[in-house]
DNA sequence: CAGGTATATACTCGTCTTAGAATATAAGTC
DNA sequence: GACTTATATTCTAAGACGAGTATATACCTG
């Protein structure tokens, strides 16, 4: 059994989910509105399915496959205990991403002297 | 530039993090509480400190580690798109566990999937 | 049943990642 | 300055994972 976490950060099975949120599609749809080869889509979605992200109704050949809330939200329940950090700092996101996608990733922490005088 | 759920895909970063969420720690208390290495515990804090989930804080020869809020933000939003489909699905996980879903049709595909570590 | 479509599985290979051990850096103490 | 504590880094080997290719299974149509 693997972790929500681990089958979420393969970005090709994320894109699919993405996809997956806006309308359930089959095998066939998936593999073209993502470019991937079909044996990989086929062997996301297995994972994504023995994970509970996705099930699947068998229709003719087609095998049509939507979401399924419940690994979505063990996910929700794990962030439960951190939220109380980015309550109240509204604006902290896009700060954030602003560090990390442009440029390097500076240090925007350069304090390293000041050691508070703690002697024991 | 890794993605947030590649961090998370790792257990004791996880768990780091979990017993950050708590209070800030030294790499010590981290290394003791998980019972990891310390060259682990200090290669996970890197991790974790260049996607920018903790920051450190220099207190003589330790560095206190502790939370930032942004990462989990992301997370957050990127959540948000999903969540209508457990919103209004209360008890979504309590019919599932009743009520099995058909599964894919191949009576004979059925054996032992996913067993870890075997082969090679 | 033949042929086509749709999806799943098997196998191999290259890559990425982690643990582990050894070592390096830094700061505090005597 | 020598020693100790605290943390970081380097190197290597082993294992996991995804892409790619080939093949298998299932269903539909004539």
């Amino acid at each position: 059994m693997e972790s929500t976490f681990t089958i979420l950060a393969e970005p090709n099975r994320r894109a699919m989910l993405s996809l997956l949120a806006t309308s359930e599609r089959s095998v066939g749809e998936l593999e073209r509105q993502l470019r991937l080869p079909q044996p990989s889509v086929s062997k996301h979605l297995r994972v994504l399915r023995e994970a509970g992200f996705v099930e699947a109704r068998v229709e003719a050949q087609r095998r049509v496959y939507r979401l399924r809330p419940e690994p979505f939200m063990e996910l929700e329940s794990w962030l439960v205990p951190f939220r109380k950090f980015w309550e109240g700092r509204v604006g902290a996101l896009e700060r954030h991403l602003d560090h990390r996608y442009p440029e390097a990733p500076s240090k925007r922490a350069n304090r390293a002297a000041r050691t508070k005088g703690k002697k024991r």
